[in-house]
DNA sequence: TCGTATTTCGAATAATATTCGAAAAATGTG
DNA sequence: CACATTTTTCGAATATTATTCGAAATACGA
């Protein structure tokens, strides 16, 4: 067993655990089973959210004894966690070389919210997931996906404040208010399309979304 | 006991049920105690979020058996949906008074806005348990708050509809869009404040947000 | 005051998360 | 290739919590 118990008495990987990184695996075998379970779990917790299925069930869907789930996973939280991880990290590599190209805050802004939008519709099953289930958890609490949003939502914040020193943005609009509309907005959005059966197109309904916001933010 | 699979007998009662309507509690004494179930509930899911509250512990606060609560709500899930259904209908008393006098629609839709920002200041527990828990989880099913949270979000469409053929708002905006902004902005607002221990003046805030949006959506 | 309707609650049951340790498999080393 | 050691697997408990049930207690109307 690779149980954590242990592994406090060990001070190298105490850390590893407690900074929420993955348990040093030490064969393929066992790494490949990690995510046989993380698959069937972001699968079902796609398909009938968290609280409605049991580990019992991702056990049976990755075709592991239930109590394997505990060799990989700290617990039931640890694994809804780390669904997002691989997902944000995707967006990342998506999202970055479409941004060198151009210096234009706005554009940028631009490319970063719409990207998003197109990962969300190409990954529903994250989406729902991460917006309608772990988002609101990690407003409330989780300091560990926290993190990873923070950097997130910094960056918006960042690019709004860029927007507003070159003149583009007027001097009085809150880069945090401006955030809020951004990530709320993107949100409910994306909750709603997910509602209804995803029966329009999203990343349109997203530029609609931008253009709107961003008359709001523009120097007058 | 008030046992619900009796209920089914009595065709009057089965729909009372169904409807998500209170039961009928004949006796005085057992409205105050399913008061006193709710009220232990909002404080406590408010506080330590709806997963971390056991219904033993509300049981405790409220001071009643366990059991007992199975004869006031149908499960975990209902005693859940009640909490906001209360606060919904102070929040409508609240709001329409406000509303009448003005028959503008953009000076209707701020006080909506506003006047919402203000009762979850005043009542931030509530806040948590819906915009945090509640909220995402009406957006991904329940039927039941579903309605209610429609019921509302319709005002806002209606208003902006009202806003655009005026000519306030610009001919092109989509109002269902424009609702988004506001919802998600409003959610997103709030979950920050609560999480960053209320350190700011959430109303004031959500003049600022209301005022941005205003001016994304306006004709040019 | 008695019978019936209504409410209360203690004691089961059920579902699920979580733990534990012995067995199995892999790995390194002479 | 044997064999000791590390690493992984998994069946069988335990623990917690939601949920059910029915008998006892209480309120109510005649």
């Amino acid at each position: 067993m690779i149980h954590f118990r242990y592994l406090t008495v060990f001070a190298g990987w105490e850390k590893e655990v407690a900074s929420g990184t993955t348990l040093k695996l030490k064969q393929q075998r066992s790494r490949d089973r990690r995510e046989q379970i993380l698959s069937a779990a972001t699968k079902l917790f796609g398909q009938r959210g968290i609280d409605g299925t049991s580990l019992t069930e991702v056990a049976a869907v990755a075709k592991v004894p239930l109590s394997s789930i505990y060799d990989y996973f700290e617990d039931k939280r640890a694994l809804v966690l780390d669904v997002p991880e691989g997902n944000f990290e995707a967006l990342y590599q998506k999202t970055e070389p479409l941004l060198v190209k151009s210096g234009d805050p706005v554009e940028q802004l631009r490319i970063i919210f719409l990207t998003n939008f197109q990962y969300i519709k190409d990954n529903p099953s994250w989406g729902r997931v991460f917006f309608l289930e772990i988002w609101p958890s990690v407003l409330a609490a989780e300091p560990r996906v926290k993190k990873a949003v923070d950097k997130y939502a910094l960056r918006y914040v960042q690019l709004i404040k860029q927007a507003i020193r070159a003149g583009t943005y007027r001097r009085n609009l809150d880069p945090y208010t401006a955030m809020s509309l951004m990530m709320g907005g993107m949100c409910h959005l994306t909750a709603v399309w997910l509602l209804y059966g995803r029966k329009y197109d999203l990343v349109k309904k997203g530029k609609t979304l931008f253009t709107t916001l961003h008359n709001g933010f523009v120097q007058r």
